[in-house]
DNA sequence: CTTTGTGTGAACAGTAGTGTTCATTGATCG
DNA sequence: CGATCAATGAACACTACTGTTCACACAAAG
């Protein structure tokens, strides 16, 4: 009962509590990805990862630090593809076939997180700079794509939007999920797109 | 007291029903354009409507009612257009402009509506007969502008996926607010796509 | 002028989730 | 072995919305 505190460390302990942080942010990883960030609650993460609420709430105080930790443990198990992989590629068509080819495989990967977050950026105000770094990602993604054909003036602005477009996962979604296509067709259409928006032939009014 | 019943029509009170149908109405198609149909809860459609919340389960003993008199509401004043104006035209780059000029259009009228609505499509399960029906009004769309470009084969079914994808809201949505085009921009970039899948000279890999 | 009954306002019970407080547990460290 | 303290489980008060019941007012119809 004395207040002289002794020493204490933890050790074997600290596992046992990341091994239930870790359980917790994979539920709501989990969750997030099927239900969606904005309908996913305290309770049913808690729930899901069999544990109190409470010690949801302890491991992480705010939904903002549930949040981290939800995108850290995500992107570690769906990296999003590496620009540097295409950029060497010094022709156009063909730097944008590799790079679109592996941002929709990622696409294909993620769907359901992606389509989910977008979904819910202004329900859940957090989303909010998450998609801003995803958005500012393709933006690169794009200036590089676009920057490949060396078009100039309207051209050049042209070609960026059309860049952006074939880079944007609504973009790829449509093209699959509505039109019906496969990813190589995807491809081949935006590839196309912007080969011709990129050659400053376009049809104008 | 007796159980005789005179005869009793509505004339004048049936005005003043109608008025206040109007008003909960009106404050319902308000909220879906501003908050989505999803979040649009009874109670603020009877605050906003300037009623108690039973009068609105009165017009509207389900929530089906009262989203089928809003989509009604709606729909009168955002008419879509009519596939009519440009399946008289023969040209398929011209068809292809028309159409999407007035679809376009459509689109930025009804922007805040359309998007709400296909956000919470799954959400709100009665959306999903509407989301179907402007499918398929937009999958003849679709068929109308593929059909004037006259492929055959695999090249009609890619055109046809490009003609879907051009007159889909999210392909519009992305261009013009992420890519920042305007509408006249969407309209050539997009009839340059169908005219390029159209001519059968795509870029395949 | 009286009857009618629709539509209204207010109140109630029920559901689902939030965020906090309190005492307890039990493995770990000394 | 025994003390420690992080983490747990249970309970509480609160908010927001739903859907229903009740009595009443009041304009229209007869």
């Amino acid at each position: 009962m004395r207040g002289v505190a002794r020493k204490y460390e933890l050790k074997e302990r600290a596992r046992r509590q990341d091994g239930t942080r870790q359980r917790i942010t994979a539920a709501a990883v989990e969750l997030h990805g099927t239900v969606g960030p904005a309908r996913t609650t305290i309770s049913a993460v808690a729930e899901r990862a069999g544990v109190q609420r409470l010690t949801v709430y302890r491991h992480f105080p705010t939904e903002d630090d549930l949040l981290a930790a939800c995108s850290g443990h995500w992107q570690e198990e769906h990296p999003a593809p590496d620009p540097g992989t295409w950029m060497a590629i010094t022709d156009g068509e063909e730097r944008a076939r590799v790079a679109l080819t592996a941002l929709y495989a990622y696409y294909e990967a993620g769907e359901a997180m992606i389509a989910n977050t977008l979904r819910d950026v202004d329900e859940v105000a957090p989303l909010g700079e998450l998609i801003a770094d995803f958005a500012r990602y393709l933006g690169a993604i794009a200036d590089g794509l676009a920057q490949a054909y060396g078009a100039r003036g309207r051209a050049r602005t042209r070609l960026r939007a059309a860049a952006g477009h074939a880079v944007s996962f609504t973009t790829w979604r449509s093209l699959v999920r509505e039109q019906g296509l496969g990813d190589r067709d995807v491809v081949d259409l935006m590839v196309t797109l912007l080969s011709v928006v990129g050659s400053g032939r376009p049809r104008t009014s």
